[in-house]
DNA sequence: ACAGAAAACGCAACCGAGTAACAAAAGATT
DNA sequence: AATCTTTTGTTACTCGGTTGCGTTTTCTGT
């Protein structure tokens, strides 16, 4: 009886997309804070109220691509291999991420996506908005490693920990391609980066001596 | 020739407190959102553009008092004994905190203190203008970490982890604390937890199984 | 003590984000 | 086709934050 279609549902669909679009082709061109609402409500033929009717909030034009890998983490433990340790399954993932230049994990040279990166790092604003969604990730991981077995502290500790990190291996990718190497390049540096970072997580800030 | 004096500091010094503290009482009796600048500022009796020429934002208003703290990490390992180790200090230093029941620590129970916390965790913009602060801490620590001697993607991993270590700790204390216990009565909780927090930190995850 | 420079202030008007109310239009239902 | 529901546009509003400008207050030099 409910077959997903109906035209209705498919033209919120397109004005959606096609409102996210345009916002981020003005906010590229000009900035974020350079571009009224308005402007992009504008030239994606709607009003301003029905713009807020799709998105909450003006960072969220941005934001929304984002939001679609929430809980990422989260879902890579769960979906574990049996026996699998989750800390192996994450470190696993994100090298395939790596090699997949997915753009999370800030290795992805494609001009766009890099123009994209700048505008979010560049923004206050956008950079306070997406920290929220990352506290939100964090729950959910240390919901999937309390439910792994770790007892309420050691889940939330490590949830934080990993989603830092993976946060902080992100930006170091970009700030490599931001300095105009090619994603290729950078690869294999990406993946020593990932490797010592969950050696760190695995074996503990002593190993290094701090 | 310079005492620090002068009547116009003074008098600066004195509006700006006046004005945070005319803030955050409004705000503690009805939300942050539900009390305009422009009420604020009448209660200081000062203009709104006034207002904003002493905080740059409405957030800033609550956050003022914690930016004191801003940097407090970096200095702490800056500051440590010749040949202790950063992580040794930084340990130590949040166990003294916890024992003069330090607000940064989640562990203070005085009223006023536990309601301006109710505000800061209830409010997505005071928490995401929060992480902002954190986000700074951070790259003083890591810069910190890097002259102890750490290579700079340990100095930044390590610096991450750290912060946000941190703030998992004050975050479980402020819940136990919000239940209704004493601080007193979870002192002993609060040091353990720090303990196993720190030695996840030195030893890594793999050691409690993840 | 007094005049002038510099800083701080208040006022009024303004811009942009976000919301509310209501009427008009378009899709769904029979 | 007639009706009901959902979505949209228009207008107008609140609130955060800024700007320009004239006025008051404090500091400085004599």
């Amino acid at each position: 009886m409910n077959e997903e279609t109906g035209l209705r549902e498919r033209k919120k669909q397109r004005t959606r997309e096609l409102l996210s679009k345009t916002a981020i082709e003005l906010f590229l061109e000009r900035g974020f804070d350079q571009v009224s609402v308005a402007e992009v409500a504008a030239a994606a033929e709607v009003s301003k109220p029905t713009l807020f009717r799709y998105f909450p909030a003006k960072e969220d034009l941005v934001l929304h691509g984002i939001a679609d890998h929430q809980g990422e983490a989260a879902r890579v433990v769960r979906g574990r291999a049996p026996g699998e340790r989750p800390l192996a399954a994450l470190r696993a993932h994100f090298h395939e991420r790596l090699d997949a230049h997915d753009p999370i994990t800030g290795l992805c040279d494609v001009p766009a996506v890099l123009a994209y990166r700048d505008l979010l790092y560049g923004t206050p604003g956008l950079l306070a908005r997406l920290t929220l969604y990352a506290l939100e990730d964090e729950r959910e991981l240390a919901a999937a490693l309390g439910e792994a077995g770790a007892d309420g502290m050691t889940a939330r500790l490590g949830a934080a920990q990993i989603i830092t990190v993976h946060q902080v291996l992100a930006r170091g990718n970009w700030e490599r391609l931001a300095d105009g190497a090619s994603a290729a390049a950078v690869l294999g540096d990406a993946h020593m980066d990932a490797d010592r970072a969950y050696e760190l997580l695995g074996d503990g800030l002593g190993v290094r001596g701090l």
